[in-house]
This record gives C-alpha cells, structure tokens and sequence, in this order.
DNA sequence: GCCAGGATCGTCT
DNA sequence: GACGATCCTGGCG
C-alpha cells in the first residue's frame, strides 16, 4: 500500500514528483528522518548523468522507480537518489537534506563534532550520517525490511513547498530551471537557503 | 561572518 | 587528462 502510494509519486514526471516526495522518511535500522529537500534530474537535462545515454554508472537510472542511485562526488562525497519514471526513461531525485528524527545517536557517531543541524543539511553530509556509500547503489528502497533502507511515503502531502534553482549547476546545463524542492515549514534544516 | 582553496577519485573524452 | 549534483578549514577582519 505504501508502496504503491510511492510508485505513484515516482512515475510521475520527477518535476511533480518531487515536491510529492517532500515530506517521505528515509528509513535505515533505527535511523529515521523526514526529506525537506530535493532535486529533480531528468534524460532531457543536461546536468542529468544519463543525458548523454546509459552507461555502467548510470545504469540504475534506467531502471525501475523507487531504487537508490548512488555515486560519488569529488572524490569524497556519496550522493543518495531515488529512482524516478518507467524504466528506459532515466530520471532521479537528489535527497539534498532531512529533519533527523530517530536515531540521532548513530547519525551524530557517522558525524562525529557536528551540531545536530548540520547532521543531514546537505547530500554529503545525509549520505554520510546514514553509511550510505556505493554498496547502496541500485538497492530497491520500497520494500519495508528491518534490516536495509527504505522510503515511508508522506501522511500528507507538504503544505508550503517552494523551488529554486539547483545547486552547483554551470551555465548551459539548465541551471536556471527551478526544479530545487523544499519545504517551506522546514527553512532550519535545509542545506542553504532558497 | 565571509570567502578562497584543498581534498581525492570514478567516469568519460 | 579534466572535471564534477560537496564539505570543511583556515585566514582575515
């Protein structure tokens, strides 16, 4: 059931479903937190990695919504994303950052000298706190197992969603399109301001 | 408080 | 061989 209340979402055009998806609990053991913000990538975008076609590192993305697509970013950082649309047709949401809400202990041990407010703002730091690294990529975040990492989808769809402009995005990759997500309500604990 | 710079490596040209 | 969907630190004021 919830799992189909998050297929929905996720085969919607990633521009919709993105705000929809504001609001979801990314879930893994005993850590729980509450997605404020994300971006939407699709195949016609040029800041997408599957723009220029399907290739071993995106290869995820060309599959079923609701998987993880993970990679790593400047040689530091992983990035989480969930897989959006039918498959052939690649898209993801990049979880830019949550509200902590269980399991704060385990998330400050990942972070270890962070305030709680800088647990999870930002795709490095959330991917940090919750151990997500490259072994995550192309797992199914549907199915609700104790032991892996899954999606609950909202209880109710975000009020006062507001969008800008995506991060880190260079001139001539659609960088003015608007498709940064947010919550509204949820101002403290975004990665930047919007 | 702000800003410049460095870390570090997989992916694609 | 260049370049990121980033984060943190240190210098300066």
């Amino acid at each position: 059931m919830t799992r189909d209340h998050l297929l929905s979402i996720l085969k919607a055009d990633v521009v919709e479903a993105g705000p929809a998806l504001l609001g979801a609990t990314l879930v893994r053991g005993n850590m729980r937190a509450r997605i404020v913000e994300v971006e939407a990538y699709r195949s016609d975008d040029p800041a997408c990695h599957a723009f220029k076609g399907r290739t071993t590192r995106t290869e995820v993305m060309f599959g079923p919504p609701g998987f993880a697509y993970v990679y790593f970013n400047y040689g530091v950082h992983w990035m989480l994303n969930i897989v959006a649309h039918e498959p052939g047709d690649p898209a993801a949401l990049l979880i830019r950052a949550a509200e902590p809400l269980a399991g704060l202990d385990e998330m400050r041990m990942n972070r270890p000298g962070t305030k709680d407010q800088g647990l999870l703002s930002g795709p490095g730091k959330l991917a940090m706190a919750f151990g997500i690294t490259g072994a995550d990529n192309g797992r199914n975040l549907l199915p609700e197992t104790p032991s892996g990492m899954f999606l609950i989808p909202p209880d109710e769809p975000v009020a006062h969603v507001r969008s800008g402009l995506r991060v880190g995005i260079a001139q001539g990759k659609w960088h003015e399109v608007p498709w940064r997500f947010v919550d509204g309500n949820a101002a403290h604990w975004l990665s930047r301001p919007i």
